[in-house]
DNA sequence: TGCACTTGCCTAACTCGATTAGGCAAATTA
DNA sequence: TAATTTGCCTAATCGAGTTAGGCAAGTGCA
């Protein structure tokens, strides 16, 4: 090594560089070895700042929920309808093409309690607000909060996992013409069965 | 170790040891350290049937992709539209609730080749093939596969990460809902907008 | 400015998982 | 029963995660 005094850890600065990390080799291969590396620092020296590699990951998922929630709530003030919604999904999964790693963070199983108080109660919110434009009752509107989180987790789950690339039509294509079909859907919501 | 002769280790018995174990423990925690313990034999032994922790994986992936694409395409045999679309739908939820292990497996990123080889590609072939009942033309056949795609496995992913439970109503509510809405949405697809 | 105090990062040590090489005994075949 | 195959073991290495304790680099106070 060629460090003299002291590089500066914090556990804010591990977890920022663990969200980088995760971006570039995936949420799974960002491992306090790793960090310490890029660090050029002994991975036994990152323990006074985490408590161990569990908790790094969460809180690097912590990290990503509160990113994405804060892009979200921006993205969807002062819409409504046709227009929040796909100012939703859009921030949603722009944020997963342009931070894989951290999207994967935002998916890591977290205790209840530590999910309790964490951005992802936040998310939950936006997207009943999102639906205030379309005005669904209970527990209609509950069903639809779950097929939107389900349309998107899953759209860009399988894009991130790679099973639209290289396949006609595009997968913009797809995207937006899933969002049209999504707010026709929520129009004439509840079904007649 | 009180076992006296050979166990019979064959690379058939370890995945589908493997298998069960994953959804006793999680498809991440299912590794070849647990397995050999299992066996009541040396992690070493392993590596005679499977290449590595990695081939056993992905041996374990193909296994359930198999499984699972046997039990839609019972499922799906002699039905058409909303019939065919529910059936899809139930066998792929309730494989994904009884043996989530296995389910997880089933979402391993498998190299492109492997996968090309795999049942995964049955699961595609079915997919469009409950969209017949629907009459769709491409390129609209191709974005209502991934829309179905993305709820399927989204809503399992959420259901099994625990998404759903502990909150009014019942995800059983919310799933039937979301089938019947779907079918609506295929049938008056493509959305003007 | 100098000193005591705090604390960041290190070394040392241990456990455990993955993996390879080589050996012996149990199964198989003749 | 002898010869051959092979299943599972021992031994050994490597790397990740984790803990305890030490020293020096930073901090604050006289």
């Amino acid at each position: 090594m060629v460090r003299v005094g002291r590089v500066g850890l914090t556990t804010e600065r591990l977890v920022r560089a663990g969200a980088e990390l995760a971006d570039e080799v995936g949420f799974e291969q960002a491992t306090p070895a790793e960090l310490a590396r890029r660090f050029g620092v002994k991975t036994a020296s990152l323990y006074s700042h985490v408590k161990n590699a569990h908790d790094l990951k969460t809180k690097i998922a912590l990290l990503a929920l509160e990113e994405l929630a804060d892009q979200v709530s921006t993205a969807v003030a002062g819409r409504a309808g046709k227009d929040a919604l796909t100012a939703f999904a859009n921030v949603y999964r722009d944020y997963a093409l342009k931070h894989p790693g951290r999207f994967a963070a935002a998916q890591f199983r977290l205790d209840p309690q530590t999910a309790a108080a964490s951005a992802g109660v936040r998310h939950a919110q936006m997207t009943r607000a999102i639906l205030r434009g379309y005005n669904l009752a209970e527990p209609h509107q509950t069903h639809a909060v779950r097929l939107l989180g389900s349309v998107f987790s899953g759209y860009v789950g399988l894009e991130t996992a790679g099973g639209f690339s290289h396949s006609a039509p595009d997968s913009q294509e797809s995207w937006t013409e899933i969002l049209n079909a999504l707010d026709t859907l929520l129009r004439t919501w509840p079904t007649t069965s």
